[in-house]
RNA sequence: GGGGGAGUUCCCGAGAGGCCAAAGGGGGCAGACUGUAAAUCUGUUGUCGACGACUUCGGUGGUUCGAAUCCACCUUCCCCCA
C-alpha cells in the first residue's frame, strides 16, 4: 500500500513545523520532489542529530523523491548563530574542505546517490564569488530588520551580542534556496527545528523574487523525554565515525538508553514498521531491554554495517551476560620482563587510559570502583603479579560498564 | 569616539590581602538500590613521590613577609551614550 510518505513522517514522529501543510502533503504524494537539506561541516564528522535529517531524506527518497545534500562550506564561513549562546569559532576554509570530504562519504549511509538519484552541491561554488553590492541590492533588499531581530533564533544572542558576519548567515542560507530552486528545481528546505527561522526566510525569497512554489518543513530534535539534548556521551557528541565512537560504544549508548526514550528512537532512528515497534510498546520492566537491545542493533546496523554492529553486540553480550570478558574487548600488551621489574596498577591503568590521572585512580580504588578480574581492589599500591594473569591475560573493569584486557606477551 | 562593567576550576557562579585548591549549584565519576534503565540516597571531583609539596582564578610586570583579591600596562567580552 502506497501510503503518503508525509503521513509516514507525522505518524513516526518526525514532524515540528510546516509551512503549508496541506500544499506540502499533496506534493508528496506524487513522487519527483526535489528537496534539500543543509549541513554545515563544522567538524569532522556526521552525529546523530544529523542522522536523524538523513533518516528524514531517506524516507523521502525511498519514496522515490530526489533529496539534494547541501554541503555549506560557504555558510561555515559566517557561522549560524541560531540558537546559540556564544560566537562560533571562526574555522579555516582548509578545515571546513577537509571536513566536507568525511560528510560526504557518511551521506552515503543512508542515501543512494546513482544515478543522480540524489544531489550533492556545494554552496561555496556560488557564495564565495558573490559581489557584496550586488547581493545586498538583489536579496538584501528583501529582508526586514526587524523582522529578523523579532526571530526567534536570535533571541538568545540579543542579550549575549550578535555580530554582523552571522546576523547575515540567515541571507546565506536563504540565498541557497533561491539558488537551488533556479538551479535544480528544488521546491521545499528540510531541516532540524532550529533552523525554522532560516528556513522561513528561503521560502520568503523564493516566492518574492521568482514567485515559486516554495515550502518549508522542519524536524523534531532528538530529546530526551525530560527535553534534554540527546546524543551526548563524555566525550562529545555520538559521532558516526567510528574513529571518533566505536561502534560499540555507540551501541551502548542505545543500549543504555532511558525506558522512555526506547520507543521513540525506534521509530526515528530505525525503519522498523510501525506495527514491530507497537509490539515493542507495551513491553514494561525489565522486559524494555529486549527493545533496546533490538534498538541498538538496528541502529549500529545502519550506520556502521552488519558485521562490525553484531561485532558490537556480541562484545555487550560477552562482557554484561556472559563472561565478562571478550576477544573484542580493549587490549593493552604488558611484557613479562616490565612484570618482573614491578608493575604498579595505578601506573597501568593510566597506561592504558582507564583513568586520567593517579588522583583519579586511588579515587576509584577508595570508592571501590577498580576490579581485577572481577575483584574489588583496595589496596592503592597493587602491584600486578604473576598470578593475575589468568590464561595470560588479566581483566580490569573500572565501575559497571568500563572493562579492559590486560595481555601478557 | 566617550563612559561604565566583567574575565575564577569541566560549566554557571561566590570570594574583595593571610583562615583559599578556592562556597553553592550543575555536570562528571564511583558506591548502594536495580534491569547494562530512570528516580533516589552516599561519597568524590587540580597534580604529585599525598598528615606534605607543587601548579591554578584572562596575560605580563610590580607593591607586599604574603596576591584570585592592591597597582600599571596589555588583551578579550558585555552594557550605556554617539
Amino acid at each position: 500500500m502506497a501510503e503518503n510518505v508525509f503521513d509516514t513522517l507525522v505518524e513516526r514522529g518526525y514532524l515540528a513545523q510546516v509551512t503549508h501543510e496541506d500544499e506540502v502533503r499533496a506534493l508528496l504524494a506524487k513522487p519527483g520532489v526535489t528537496f534539500y537539506i543543509g549541513f554545515d561541516p563544522t567538524a569532522d564528522s556526521l552525529h546523530v542529530g544529523h542522522f536523524i535529517q538523513m533518516m528524514v531524506m531517506a524516507h523521502l527518497q525511498r519514496a522515490g523523491h530526489r533529496p539534494i545534500v547541501l554541503l555549506g562550506c560557504g555558510t561555515s564561513m559566517i557561522g549560524d548563530p541560531s540558537g546559540r549562546s556564544d560566537l562560533r569559532q571562526v574555522l579555516t576554509l582548509e578545515t571546513i574542505l577537509e571536513n566536507s570530504k568525511r560528510f560526504r562519504e557518511q551521506m552515503k549511509i543512508l542515501l543512494d546517490f546513482d544515478a543522480d538519484k540524489a544531489l550533492m552541491v556545494n554552496n561555496a561554488d556560488w557564495l564565495l564569488t558573490l559581489n557584496y553590492v550586488d547581493f545586498l541590492r538583489d536579496i538584501g533588499a528583501h529582508f526586514s530588520v526587524n523582522r529578523m531581530l523579532a526571530a526567534e533564533c536570535y533571541k538568545q544572542r540579543m542579550e549575549k551580542g550578535l555580530t554582523f558576519l552571522e546576523f547575515n548567515y540567515m541571507l546565506m542560507q536563504a540565498y541557497d534556496f533561491l539558488v537551488l530552486y533556479r538551479k535544480y528545481g528544488c521546491q521545499m528546505q528540510l531541516g532540524g527545528d532550529d533552523q525554522w527561522s532560516n528556513i522561513l526566510a528561503g521560502v520568503d525569497l523564493v516566492r518574492r523574487k521568482d514567485q515559486g512554489e516554495a515550502y518549508g518543513m522542519t524536524f523534531k530534535l532528538l530529546a530526551t523525554s525530560t527535553g534534554a539534548k540527546m546524543g551526548k556521551t563524555a566525550r562529545g557528541a555520538l559521532w558516526l565515525d567510528a574513529e571518533k565512537t566505536t561502534p560499540f560504544e555507540f551501541y551502548q549508548y542505545w543500549r543504555n538508553i532511558d525506558d522512555a526514550d526506547v520507543i521513540n528512537c525506534m521509530k526515528l532512528l530505525t525503519f522498523m514498521s510501525l506495527d514491530e515497534i507497537n509490539a515493542y510498546a507495551v513491553l514494561t520492566g525489565a522486559a524494555i531491554n529486549e527493545a533496546k537491545k533490538r534498538l541498538a542493533i538496528e541502529v549500529t546496523t545502519i550506520v556502521h554495517g552488519q558485521e562490525l554492529a553484531d561485532g558490537a553486540r556480541r562484545q555487550a553480550e560477552d562482557l554484561f551476560e556472559n563472561t565478562g570478558r571478550s576477544d573484542r574487548m580493549p587490549k593493552t600488551i604488558i611484557s613479562r620482563q616490565q612484570l618482573s621489574d614491578g608493575l604498579q596498577l595505578l601506573d597501568v591503568l593510566l597506561e592504558a587510559k582507564l583513568i586520567p590521572s593517579k588522583g583519579e585512580g586511588r579515587r576509584l580504588i577508595r570508592q571501590n570502583g577498580i576490579y581485577l578480574n572481577g575483584e574489588s581492589v583496595s589496596d592503592m599500591n597493587y602491584q600486578l603479579q604473576a598470578t593475575d594473569f589468568i590464561d595470560g591475560e588479566a581483566i580490569v573493569r573500572k565501575g559497571k560498564k568500563v572493562f579492559h584486557a590486560f595481555a601478557l606477551k
